[in-house]
DNA sequence: ATTGTGTCATTCAATATTGAATAGCACACC
DNA sequence: GGTGTGCTATTCAATATTGAATGACACAAT
């Protein structure tokens, strides 16, 4: 028997709100930790619920419809709404065990918090940690992480901040490009090498401005957003790279170019919001995290 | 292992509503079609998700801790929305079969619904009803019922509503009653008998006030806003009532008193949402519905 | 034309969830 | 004290749901 409207279970909200913002049951599912198949079910489950076409089916994933379009107003609605529900929940929760979320930059994702997250994984058991490497900006007003390591100071309201340390940058090459190209002996011979940059953030950018070299998006001959992809190319051979410090020194194929040319270094912000800061097991990762970081100043 | 926050299925939500609006367990399984243990499970599920105690416990039910008073308000944010998205998709529901839920009061529910809802259930068996017999206003806006027929003309933004029929109303006594006190000859002795009122509902006190009587709630001597209640009070000779022409008729056991007095009769509107009122099988027993209540007039 | 990739839809064994039945409790009524 | 009522918590057979495996499709790359 088909439910009434009134009936719409809302987890079947859940769901759509997630295709919708994959663009796929595949992705959808990853995103939720549940199967494909199942994801399908409860697309078409909703749509008959509803009694109307939510997505339009393609070979490679599924575009939202009009109907599906203008319902992203109340689904993200009941998404904030979800996320206030679970921050004052939040204020209650005591424990010291459970989930914690974090979400950090790719690169500080791969590189700086593995042997940090390992240590205090073994340190304290109970404790689970959920790690989401994404270079955008998660929502900490509506739970979608507990705690941000962010590279700028964030502007949310009610959230704590955290000036944990400043990464000193280096300039690298590949040792492979070096010998083919020659090594530079002063910043002119720099600059007339190729650069690996940024496509839209505009990060490096500023940071050149900052050291003083006037360069504009057509200056890097390879450009990449995606931070891992962007070292990669660096490694490669595919340019000179800007990198934190204690990354190029830890990369057996790149060499650190002009070491005594002064670049600014980089902040590392952490976030989390303050009901959620004062939750005892978010407390002990932050203090982690604030350990961590400040052994690598 | 425990869900993160991030994740906590919405679901979960819609029961907390439920059990923190109806009181317990039992009760809200029987609002949402489910049974008492599954409820009891869910409630346990979202307590342990959110690592809070949201209600106490007693032997009549639940009762909402601090906690779970404070996050009604973000629950019932996300209810509000449910129904927004809901009535989006109404506008796409194209559909002549499906459920169509009506709300109208106790009486009409009892009493002239059923002759209507059946003729109609022959003529579309496509079509399901789900008939919430309730005195209170319901919220069209949410989608709690597509259409409501309510014995006032409803001033919700966006609803459409239609004055379909006038009521005619009778004083009434059962037999028994009246063998026994007497049978008024005039409207003094009328109001020497023992009257059935509501309690809090001042319909009928108006309706007295309109009619030239000054009484006041002290004047029944037996009350109840139940208006099933009421009939069979007056039915088994608890007092003098007011009730429907048409159900009064049909009541062998009482008789109409002075019936050249003239009442004023009680309007009945149907009201449904615009978007809603459009689709094809609501649109359908809405005309059904308009056919029944002309045929009384 | 062939191959590889990523997608959605289907099947069915495995797994999870549900609800009937029941126990136990608190309270009101007699 | 005994009985009736309405509640929550527990158990386990019945039922529903899930996801592994697979087929089919569209598209890009070769």
């Amino acid at each position: 028997m088909t439910q009434s409207f009134a009936d719409l279970d809302w987890s079947l909200v859940q769901t759509f709100l997630a295709v919708a913002e994959t663009g796929s049951l595949s992705a959808a599912a990853r995103v939720l930790g549940v199967s494909q198949p199942t994801l399908g079910r409860k697309v078409r489950e909703i749509e008959a619920a509803l009694g109307a076409e939510l997505f339009m089916r393609h070979a490679k994933g599924l575009a939202l419809s009009e109907t599906g379009a203008a319902m992203l107003g109340p689904a993200q609605a009941m998404r904030e709404a979800a996320g206030r529900l679970a921050l004052m929940a939040a204020g209650e929760d005591r424990r010291l065990t459970g989930p914690v979320r974090i979400t950090a930059s790719v690169v500080v994702s791969h590189f700086v918090l593995p042997p940090v997250l390992t240590r205090l994984r073994r340190e304290e058991p109970g404790i689970e940690i959920d790690l989401v490497a994404s270079d955008s900006s998660e929502n900490l007003l509506f739970r979608e992480a507990d705690i941000a390591i962010r590279m700028y100071r964030p502007g949310q309201l009610d959230v704590v901040t955290r000036h944990v340390t400043d990464l000193g940058m280096g300039i690298y090459a590949a040792t492979g490009y070096l010998d083919r190209v020659g090594r530079p002996a002063d910043v002119d011979g720099l600059l007339a090498l190729d650069w690996v940059g940024f496509d839209r953030n505009e990060m490096i950018l500023r940071g050149m401005a900052e050291a003083g070299w006037r360069v504009g998006r057509d200056f890097f001959k390879l450009r990449t957003d995606d931070q891992a992809a962007y070292w990669q190319l660096v490694r490669a051979g595919g340019g000179v790279g800007i990198m934190q410090q204690a990354i190029g020194a830890a990369e057996q194929l790149v060499e650190r170019l002009v070491p005594e040319l002064p670049l600014p270094s980089l902040p590392v912000w952490l976030t989390a919001h303050e009901t959620v800061r004062r939750m005892p097991r978010v407390a002990r990762v932050w203090e982690a995290l604030v350990a961590a970081f400040g052994a690598l100043s």
